[in-house]
DNA sequence: TTGTAGGCGTTATCAG
DNA sequence: CTGATAACGCCTACAA
């Protein structure tokens, strides 16, 4: 089928084309008696076009109904006003979170945001950050510090800006903005283990494709290390983001003879999971063993024995990403690294191990 | 700052322009020694062109680390390969997980997500819509069915095609995929007054701007006013989103002296709530009192005393949903009234009321 | 301050 | 099966 204007053009032989579909920048010019430049500067730049013009314009846009052409002008301006975000995941809470924060903070800036899961895989998240790449993005929001090995050549080579959220680390190359997750796990442990514990377990999802949870990880390690400790193979569990799974792993840790008096979960659902199972078992939290989070979600809170974690500021961290991230996308120059607190917020269910 | 090609045209007088910042589809073509036409259909139609092009062309794509443009794809093609999403809020358990579902379905369509959301707020979803319009999006998913009252006209008028979801009526205006909310709640409330409760409490989140919550609070009242039975305004309460507002609103609810057999919930976190608070209480749940809920969250089950409630599977709404839209954007042209099933998972926290 | 005209990177028509 | 070329709808340098 030849186009509208094609076909116009064959049967009339001069002006007057055939009326397209659509109306265009072109009919709102005709309509008003003014160039197209008049009418795209009417929009585009109000103040260099003269009050009675720019008002007349704006009627008939509205008269006519006109809404421009995003991929037209994108074509031209180099810009779309998108960014991008590839999370692991969007139904773990955090994440959600962020992308809440995310979205009302791009508003404000006029961009919108495309939304696309990794699943915990860097050659999806590869493949997405490129199709975001053809979509036109204009930056991109990632999670963690390790990609794809061609990730950040490809990016680099296009000067596509990103960050990299939910880590800081200074040795990374590229901006990025979040909580230092080893620094977080050593200090909790060592808030336990200057309560005294020494017999550890710890439950946590698979550290897999995951920079952030084995950080974490690494955290309590070396905190342990410091002082000679380590978790024994029996008191160490890995599993999913459920309360189901955090029961699970918490009655797993606690088969053995030899029971941990401080239980040291990944995430919020595996230490509510391992609360609710405790009490299940008639255990005393803390008086038979303490069990400590991260993150926090309303539910530790508001549990019988309010749970001890560490809170990450999630949406401050979407929210500081989008900032940054439009600011690059408008010409701001640096690089930051920013690091997001991670406070330790210490409630009922922990304290001194049980004497002996 | 003049455009590179212009420059260039100025400086050398006929072909060899000034090398452009990023590769495009000629520079592929020209290395590949044929048109332009030719690489086009090398990837967008790959059985029309003859076997060795086609893998010289793919080789040269590949070692010049050329991604085709979007914006001008979608300026000819007029279509961008993308579905906008506007949900009231992402932080909610029910539409988070309808966004991931949304994002896993549209993923293997080759579509991508742009998201935004309304706040519940009628206005502001009309005016991400309209931005969501400009940006390109070829069809869009929104939440319920009651909108600002140029939204409808405005899509009609453009002939972008849309879903409403999360609602299931046989009588609004265009397709949607979701529960009948209505009913939902209708059948509940009779399976507690076929247990014998006469005396309800609802607590509920606020049904301004919130058709489906509207729709919800009406099945309540339906079903008691058919047994000439009603909430009396003490025993009503309206609140947010959280565990502690559901506490808060329990205590509120129990605080007068006629108490309140079967306690009625507008959502899972409000749930929980009521019965941490039922718990904090020393009341025996559901033996002195029955507590229900609405959606299915994990937390539901896990409590001490799992929670009745009503599961409506928001990641088939969000799944159904975007393969409706993708196959509506694709030309099939009919539309759906799907209704996703609410069953009533009946759990230890419903049972008669107590003997007096 | 306003108009003219060319180009942004692809796709698609039509002829070869 | 392949190539030349005119749109797609808007922006902007340049001229008036």
């Amino acid at each position: 089928m030849p186009r509208a204007r094609v076909q116009a053009s064959k049967e009339n032989d001069d002006k007057s084309p055939a009326p397209r579909a659509t109306v265009g920048l072109r009919d709102v010019a005709r309509a008003a008696g003014v160039s197209t430049a008049t009418v795209s500067r009417a929009i585009n730049n109000p103040d260099i076009v003269s009050a009675d013009l720019r008002e007349r314009i704006l009627s008939v846009i509205d008269r006519l109904g006109w809404v421009p052409d995003g991929a037209a002008r994108a074509l031209t301006t180099r810009r779309a006003g998108v960014i991008g975000a590839v999370f692991p995941t969007l139904s773990h809470g955090d994440f959600a979170r962020a992308t809440n924060a995310i979205q009302a903070e791009l508003l404000t800036s006029g961009y919108t945001l495309l939304l696309a899961c990794s699943d915990y895989d860097a050659e999806q998240e590869y493949r997405q950050v490129r199709k975001f790449i053809e979509r036109g993005v204009d930056g991109l929001i990632l999670v963690g510090e390790a990609h794809h090995p061609k990730l950040k050549e490809f990016l680099l080579g296009r000067g596509v800006p990103f960050v990299q959220t939910f880590v800081y680390s200074r040795t990374t190359h590229g901006s990025c903005i979040g909580p230092d997750n080893h620094r977080a796990l050593f200090n909790l442990t060592n808030y336990l283990l200057d309560l005294g514990h020494v017999r550890f377990a710890a439950i946590a999802q698979s550290t897999e494709n995951n920079d952030r949870a084995t950080a974490r990880l690494n955290g309590l390690r070396d905190a342990l290390a410091e002082r000679s400790l380590a978790i024994p193979p029996e008191h160490f569990a890995i599993g999913e983001w459920t309360i189901a799974e955090g029961r699970a792993l918490f009655r797993h840790v606690m088969a053995g003879p030899s029971k941990p008096t401080a239980v040291v979960c990944g995430n919020p659902y595996l230490a509510a999971g391992a609360f609710l199972e405790s009490q299940a078992m008639g255990l005393r939290v803390p008086h038979d063993l303490s069990i400590v989070g991260y993150d926090d979600i309303e539910l530790l809170s508001e549990l019988p024995v309010p749970i001890t974690t560490v809170r990450v500021q999630s949406d401050q961290v979407g929210r500081y990403a989008a900032r940054f991230i439009v600011g690059k996308v408008e010409g701001k120059p640096a690089d930051i690294v920013f690091e997001c607190p991670a406070e330790i917020i210490v409630r009922a269910s922990s304290g001194p191990p049980p004497r002996r």
